[in-house]
DNA sequence: ACAACCATGTAACGCGTTACATGATTTG
DNA sequence: CAAATCATGTAACGCGTTACATGGTTGT
């Protein structure tokens, strides 16, 4: 048995917190909010959602009336429930696979400048993310000051800096060793 | 297409790294050094070996004579180049998904209680894994003093250890903010 | 007119996980 | 003599990604 699909939870969750969304909401939801830990295709959305709804976890309100066609989506009580009990539910710790560590690793294969290069790119582009997410740390309080679940979305939010800024920090760290290295090589 | 495989990768460097491995070598060298943020099942080592030997990366040494049946491998120069060339190519940085933050981001459907106890649980995960790590940074150095390639596994290992750190640092954050919401719940 | 966005899907593919299978050798 | 470890694989499965496909509506 493969792992699990999670996809079923984070598509009721969306729903549960903003009934009457399309497909294509969910997906724009989670853009801006789950987006730095959790994302979704549209070509797993819609299926689970047409799964949700034959396990009666979700009903459908087609509303083809004016404007586009769009098939909106509410979670029933049952999948209220059976959402709520997978929040529960314990996490596993999983560790994910880091291509830049790996290539760290095995620098001592290739030339130093390889390794800064890489830590480099790599500062660039969680800065971009940092900063993205410090925006948002700022905005969703005005956004959403009634929002209960308001400290909960801070909270991810929180961890995402946070641990972008311990990576930045190791960062410098590293190519302050790596340029010693550096020197160490043109010798 | 899905995502290239990066498998053949990782032991074509641990070749690199420790000629003469066999499958059951590789998977123990990985174990201890990579595993933490790079891991493979036997499943995977077996097939990738077969591969790369066919493609010329490695070359098998039969060891069949005393002690146990093993297949030995080393790198090939054209293995060399290929690994080589990979590490110099750039790494897009992606996101992993957090079924942690996940449940914490849903946390106002349930008791706050119950995103409490993930924390705690998931605060015992990670002190145990930043003490290994601490551990291997101690130990490392003592037993490779003279390899090349010890600064830059220190490095990976120094990364592990500070955002473990910075998640330790976030998770008390968040059970203090918890904590005040919880007392808020019973009113 | 045209671009941007809204809206919903299908199909193919490969990757990684899990379970299963087997047997030899060393250590206590 | 049993347990731990060494050693090597196969098979099934589902999950997520990518590419492909189609067409309506709104704004400029």
């Amino acid at each position: 048995m493969a792992k699990a699909s999670k996809s079923r939870y984070a598509i009721l969750g969306i729903l549960a917190n903003a009934p009457g969304s399309s497909g294509y909401d969910i997906r724009a939801s989670m853009e801006g909010s789950t987006d730095f830990f959790w994302r979704e295709t549209f070509s797993s959305i819609y299926p689970v959602l047409e799964s949700l709804e034959k396990e009666n976890l979700i009903i459908a309100v087609e509303s083809s009336g004016e404007g586009r066609k769009r098939t909106t989506y509410k979670i029933t009580n049952e999948g209220l429930k059976t959402l709520q009990n997978w929040l529960t539910e314990d996490v596993e710790l999983e560790q994910a696979r880091n291509e830049l560590l790996l290539k760290i690793f095995f620098g001592d294969l290739n030339a130093v400048s390889s390794s800064i290069q890489h830590i480099e790119t790599y500062k660039k582009g969680i800065s971009a993310k940092k900063l993205v997410l410090e925006t948002i740390r700022k905005s969703l309080p005005k956004e959403y000051p009634d929002e209960a679940a308001l400290p909960f979305w801070l909270l991810t939010v929180e961890f995402g800096i946070r641990r972008l800024q311990a990576s930045l920090e190791w960062a410098d760290h590293a190519l302050t060793q790596l340029l010693k290295l550096k020197k160490k090589e043109l010798k």
